[in-house]
DNA sequence: CCATAAGTTGACCAAACGGTCAACTAATTG
DNA sequence: CAATTAGTTGACCGTTTGGTCAACTTATGG
């Protein structure tokens, strides 16, 4: 019953594209309605208010767009430290097409919106820490997998999977920072390190 | 001639105060006059915007705050890898005793101002990117000191001071999000391991 | 001691903010 | 073909935003 309309998906859409390129704060009502073609009425008749928008859009982010790429690289039918190699070229991928198409990169959605914290809506922010905490979570296991296989040499697993996801954050942030994937290359040689893993053969760092 | 006042430190030191909790964009010029004690009136006296104010409350932090540190620490009559150490330390014991005092755990002010990006005024982006870079350069000299000792392994240094550098701005991006020094927590065990130095002791890891 | 320059104040402004609402339009279904 | 229900619209509201200004106060130096 009743009329049919996509304008939902658009704002959930239009929501993340801008809080990705700008941040919570800086993201007004006003924006997301126009950058989705929505008007501020119709905003208000989907959702209750603008950090109710933010939640359904990270949420809607982590499902259609973070998972699929996690998913993907950290199957457990690959090997364990291939699933970081493939994960990390994954997204080294990702940042390199949108330079083509002439777009920002902009590192990890979730990890820049928690790190305004203070400034975020309480509820927006909880949701930000739990697609974080999902995400590490595929770290972990991956981790724990490659210790279990006798492929790493650590002498504290959960201190490793610590610094191999700050060393990854780390990476991402500097890369939405000086707007270039440049941070990204040589994440995988640099993590076998972490991780005390045989190295491939090294290769030389690709600077642009 | 005329008298004087302290207004312009203060409104430095509210600035600082509030945009390292908050970020950039939640900070009102209100807030930032209430802080310090000083009517809006007074503020455009001493600065001709909000902008300005950043970007010398930046340049202020590196120089009174940020620069003192990484000097003591990155003091050459320091050897290579102990600069490191003591930089870690250094930041971690200041992060312990914020939360001691009841105060949060806020990470690096450059690095999360520079995280704003596209949100935040240009002039003052720029500003946090020159102090990051010079921030950087003491990890680099450090590193490539190290190098030249003959202290580490490593196959390209640059690469590794890129990594040694994520993987600290990561883990004090985390320490901030989680509100606890918690992954500053060997840190230094972890540079090593980057770096292909010889390890200490292996301590195992503490989590609170 | 008094002119002058530096510092202070609170009222004010236009624009932008998040949010509301009553009226309107158009598909769907019995 | 209604009646129902979902979706749309633009005018509107109170508050907050960054910023302005003319009048006022006070320390200092000649």
């Amino acid at each position: 019953m009743g009329r049919v309309s996509d304008a939902r998906e658009r704002l959930l859409e239009a929501a993340n594209t801008l809080t990705w390129k700008l941040g919570y704060n800086a993201v007004t009502v006003d924006a997301i309605c126009d950058q989705a073609g929505v008007k501020k009425g119709s905003f208000y008749h989907y959702f209750e208010s603008k950090a109710a928008l933010s939640k359904a859009a990270i949420e809607d982010w982590w499902q259609t767009k973070s998972r699929p790429v996690l998913d993907r690289a950290f199957s457990v039918t690959n090997p364990p430290l291939e699933r970081l190699k493939l994960y990390y070229s994954a997204l080294h991928e990702i940042q390199v097409q949108r330079q083509k198409v002439g777009e920002q990169v902009l590192g990890c959605l979730g990890f820049s919106v928690a790190m305004g914290r203070d400034s975020v809506d309480p509820e927006v922010w909880e949701t930000t820490q739990h697609v974080l905490q999902r995400k590490r979570r595929y770290f972990e296991t991956a981790i724990r997998d490659a210790a279990d296989a006798g492929l790493i040499d650590v002498p504290d697993v959960e201190a490793s999977v610590q610094a191999v996801y700050s060393l990854f954050e780390g990476a991402m942030a500097r890369a939405r920072i000086q707007n270039s994937p440049e941070p990204l290359v040589g994440l995988y040689e640099q993590t076998l390190r972490l991780l005390g893993a045989a190295q491939p053969a090294a290769p030389k760092s690709q600077v642009a």
